[in-house]
DNA sequence: CTGATTATTTATCAAATGATAAATTTTACT
DNA sequence: AGTAAAATTTATCATTTGATAAATAATCAG
């Protein structure tokens, strides 16, 4: 837990109370290379933390998968769609290599919003957060060519390129795996 | 204030001490159209609600101008990547036609979480709920041809198109002008 | 280690979109 | 209503990206 309560503390400290409350909602994961973690069809009722390992959400527009996001180490990872809106995901999150995670039991952790206004404020400025990102994800692919994305994407996040494949990076840019491979080849 | 709060009610029902607290520091705000409500380069510390009216987000990538979102009757408009941060927003909030709205102080907001949980708690589900709009919006433009976009954009606010000038929703759509134009023609 | 599978690159041609310019239509202002 | 300005459409050509197929490289299972 010590990995996550570091990482809670970049947005609220939390009292002893609370950090033992969400204790006993998780448990660890351990999970092997391209398995699965959540399955496309189910409601995202977990909420995971990144231990080791890389994530991607995934899913699939006309039988071709598109991976919306990746997530590493120290960072949060769930289908919000699904989370805030209690409906089913048509998205999947994939771990793409052996991983360790935390899962945090959301119906029970927005029980304990009732209980500890302070996990409530935390779990507040961790999802705005995550929204102010992808705002800027938006304005990223919204009027940028491949090439910028790629550049930008690289810029942001070096070590993309050691542990996704290329195939998981172009649909994430947005362009299929032959453009990419394009792209790269120019330099 | 009624439609504000009938608003909130959509979210979180308030007690009325706690409605008072939001009208305390809230403030009507008249603006003619093409006006911008919020200039490029200053701070986020407004959240607008619109009574009445029509609003867009828009910044300027190499001298474009790029409209970031839209916003209509009953809904809330925020520059979020400078009201969660801090800094100082690159983007300015229009108003495309002669409205009215309410300025909600967000400093003030703020402070009012400590005193008030349950506003606390009806903002968090306002900005998941927009998260999550964003979220979608990220899938909606991250693999689908203009056309595709321009479609969606009509069966999901078919009313754009009667409020908004084509020249806005084309950069919205990530194309040009004339793009649109050409794809409209189709039809 | 070896063969089979998967990932990536390269090549070619087609389709979509951008850039620019000009024509037309709409809107705004007096 | 009449004019100027702004918005939209149309046309042409250039560039980017997609689709498909094939070649090469990397990875994995036995």
């Amino acid at each position: 837990m010590n990995e996550l309560i570091t990482y809670f503390n970049q947005f609220n400290h939390l009292s002893d109370e609370a950090i033992k409350a969400i204790a006993d909602i998780s448990k660890p994961v351990i999970i092997k290379k391209n398995q699965d973690l959540q399955a496309i069809g189910h409601t995202c009722r977990t909420i995971y933390f990144i231990k080791k390992g890389v994530a991607r959400i995934y899913y699939f527009k006309d039988d071709i998968e598109i991976t919306e996001c990746f997530a590493f180490e120290n960072a949060i990872i769930a289908r919000v769609e699904s989370l805030f809106t209690g409906k089913p995901s048509r998205k999947a999150i994939q771990m793409i290599e052996d991983s360790e995670l935390i899962g945090i039991n959301s119906p029970k952790l927005f029980e304990l919003y009732n209980k500890f206004p302070e996990i409530e404020r935390l779990f507040r400025k961790i999802f705005e957060s995550a929204y102010v990102d992808t705002v800027n994800r938006v304005e990223s692919i919204q009027f940028h060519s491949a090439e910028e994305r790629y550049n930008a994407l690289l810029k942001d996040s070096p070590n993309v390129l050691q542990r996704v494949p290329l195939k998981y990076i172009a649909s994430y840019l947005g362009i299929t795996q032959v453009s990419l491979s394009r792209i790269r080849g120019i330099r």
